[in-house]
DNA sequence: CTTATATGAGACATATATGTATCATATGAA
DNA sequence: TTCATATGATACATATATGTCTCATATAAG
């Protein structure tokens, strides 16, 4: 819905926009958006979900079977850039939701992380020495980098994910 | 100061919160807060200079003579993870203020972590293809990524920097 | 054409945040 | 003790945001 991806694009540069910002960068009145959603909070409901669906998803079409881990680790960075915006999104604001069934979708995300870092682990493509939640975090900072750089310009979109994979495999140095 | 302290431990949360919130979590009256700080703006303002004379002076402490680059980065990182929070605020607020004094002084942060990165290219401890502005981006992701780990207790304080460095220099598989 | 539905504009009441002013009190120096 | 200063509490006015309501209008289906 174009008031939902209006409201990610106010709200994740400014997390306490008005409704009327909100309305307005969505091309709507602010009574529409009131008819849609009764409440801010309800609207907030409704975008985490969306975001929580989109990423979900974009994982859902990646194939695991006959694949290394490195190379599930860049697919997954192929189809989660291009939503960093969604994914920072449920990194900012999903948190404040635990208990509810949004917070548990999340927290469901984050344990699939963690299940492909456990992967990656065993593959020897994560070191063992490297803590899980280290490398879960670094995940998430790489893809919102990742979506960031695009976004200003920095990095071409086509190169984004592998760049962002190949820094969390092997860093930027020569020979790395 | 205790107020500025406070509130950048409120805001870093909750960009929003409004002054009864910092004053509450400042131990003070509102009344006070508005002694101290004419209005919210100023608040933001004295709060960003802070973060930036701290983070200034961190870097100073650096030695940069008789090292390599990646010695020096390490330092960088060792200096500015106990800082996360001031980076991430600066990151956040700073680019708002784009064409005062303050954003003048991020601007040149800025420049001065660019030097860094072309020093390291120059060593070889950045490879030629790495785009700079990514590298720049990399840098700071990670610090506020290693001190959200710390906060959060993921990652012990004595080892955040030097799991940073490594995670920028060479990634996170084995033997990378 | 007629009708049901969705919308935009705007009035309105309420809640919250901002900013100002006053007064009693605590604290610390002379 | 006496006095100056800083503070906390409070009241107050204003601005902004939230949520509800009405009405005129556009639009699409019948």
């Amino acid at each position: 819905m174009a008031i939902i991806d209006a409201a990610i694009g106010v709200l994740a540069g400014n997390p306490g926009a008005s409704l009327a910002t909100i309305a307005e960068a969505a091309g709507v009145g602010r009574a529409t958006l009131y008819r849609h959603f009764p409440g801010r909070s309800d609207l907030i409901d409704a975008i985490t979900r969306q975001a929580i669906e989109e990423t979900d998803a974009a994982v859902r079409t990646i194939r695991w079977e006959n694949t290394t881990s490195s190379e599930f680790l860049l697919a997954v960075f192929e189809a989660m850039v291009p939503l960093g915006d969604r994914y920072h999104f449920l990194m900012v604001m999903a948190p404040a939701a635990a208990g509810s069934d949004v917070g548990e979708a999340y927290a469901r995300q984050l344990r699939e992380v963690e299940e492909m870092m456990r992967w990656m682990r065993r593959d020897g493509a994560l070191a063992p020495d490297v803590p899980i939640d280290w490398a879960v975090l670094i995940v998430d900072s790489l893809i919102y980098a990742a979506w960031t750089a695009v976004r200003d310009g920095s990095v071409a979109p086509r190169h984004a994910a592998s760049l962002a994979c190949r820094t969390f495999l092997s860093g930027l140095s020569r020979g790395g």
